[in-house]
DNA sequence: GAACTTGTGGGACACTCGTTCCAGTAGTTG
DNA sequence: CAACTACTGGAACGAGTGTCCCACAAGTTC
């Protein structure tokens, strides 16, 4: 075992998790070689050093945080899956927690998205999350439009959380994700049948 | 009448114009003063001239760019609203070109998003056609909760058509608008109730 | 015509940027 | 110890940046 490639390791991942920072706080355009290796307190050259591009260094990150989101919300979803009910609360304090305590995070995640919306081979990173949560449902037989309809409403529920003059509380969020999660129990409630839109 | 400001007014809005072309093909990012220029076909000065820095150039493009949009969408709504039948239809296919034909076009709206999310003067015009579509549904005394539902929804068909390895066709999106819109028709047909997630 | 306002556009300054070069250090292997 | 490898970090180059300055032209008003 070599000391020297631990402790290089080390650092790697040191400027990973400062060029995350650097997005969380300024935005992917906030990112460059020198504000990096500022947060870090490293040389500047570290940073050429580890990734042989700002490229390479904007793609390593964002890759690595969405590969942590993921793990981090798989576990959420199969419970979701096991026990709707007890799931809504979960989840929609989840969510007002990314667009409130975590929301620089839940910024550096859109930032993703529209990057790989420009880049190819970012688009599995920013899918990772989607493509996860639709196999961890797989078993359980949900019906897909429906499912699909709700992963998008999640999307669109943070995304407009992060342009909101304050970010939604969990009140607010309750009832829209309680909807979409058992959208019937909702329309018997009215006893409408169509949303008239 | 002065001539001279007239032109002026003219000129001013090509820079506007030719802002919006760079956010579409190369980001919010690809926007400085001599590229704005470049595309516009004027001096480098002329972008200064009109806008005092370049932040004001990219709001005012923006904030321009959202009302045109939501002038854009507010018929579309008001036609779904009227008659959801045909308006699935059109809606879908609304849906299907943004994320086609007019790609360049939804990113560059994104991307105002995200601005918005770091920007307070940029929220509003970030807003301003889901205010307006809000407003155009108010009259019809539809069910808030699964309209707000139905609005992120489309949101997130949006970013994550902007996403996937090709635009979603009319065909990928059809059955999951169709669900949004009338979603006990959806459930009926399966006889189930609940979307088990 | 002269005095003015409004718009034009070339040039330059100070700065940050990505990236490369390269001499030096510390750790590893023989 | 010597040869080698992995990493460090200062310095610098060329390119692009935002913004300001200022001489000038064109249109307007008297």
């Amino acid at each position: 075992m070599d000391g020297r490639r631990a402790r290089g390791e080390r650092r790697r991942q040191a400027i990973l998790e400062a060029t995350l920072r650097v997005i969380e706080r300024d935005g992917v355009s906030g990112v460059s070689h020198r504000s990096v290796a500022r947060e870090a307190g490293v040389p500047t050259t570290s940073t050429t050093y580890y990734f042989a591009s700002l490229d390479d260094l904007l793609i390593a990150t964002l890759t690595w945080s969405a590969d942590k989101l993921a793990d981090d919300i798989s576990g959420l979803i199969v419970k979701l899956v096991d026990a709707p009910d007890s799931g809504v609360g979960e989840i929609t304090q989840r969510l007002a927690d990314l667009v409130g305590v975590h929301r620089g995070r839940t910024m550096a995640e859109y930032e993703l998205y529209l990057l790989a919306a420009r880049r190819p081979e970012l688009k599995s990173a920013a899918r990772r999350w989607l493509d996860l949560i639709t196999e961890a449902a797989r078993p359980y037989n949900t019906d897909p439009v429906a499912f699909r309809g709700f992963l998008a409403a999640l999307d669109g529920l943070l995304m407009q959380g992060l342009i909101a003059d304050e970010p939604p509380s969990v009140s607010d969020l309750e009832p829209v994700v309680s909807y979409l999660i058992r959208p019937q129990e909702h329309l018997d409630r009215l006893r409408g049948g169509t949303m008239g839109a």
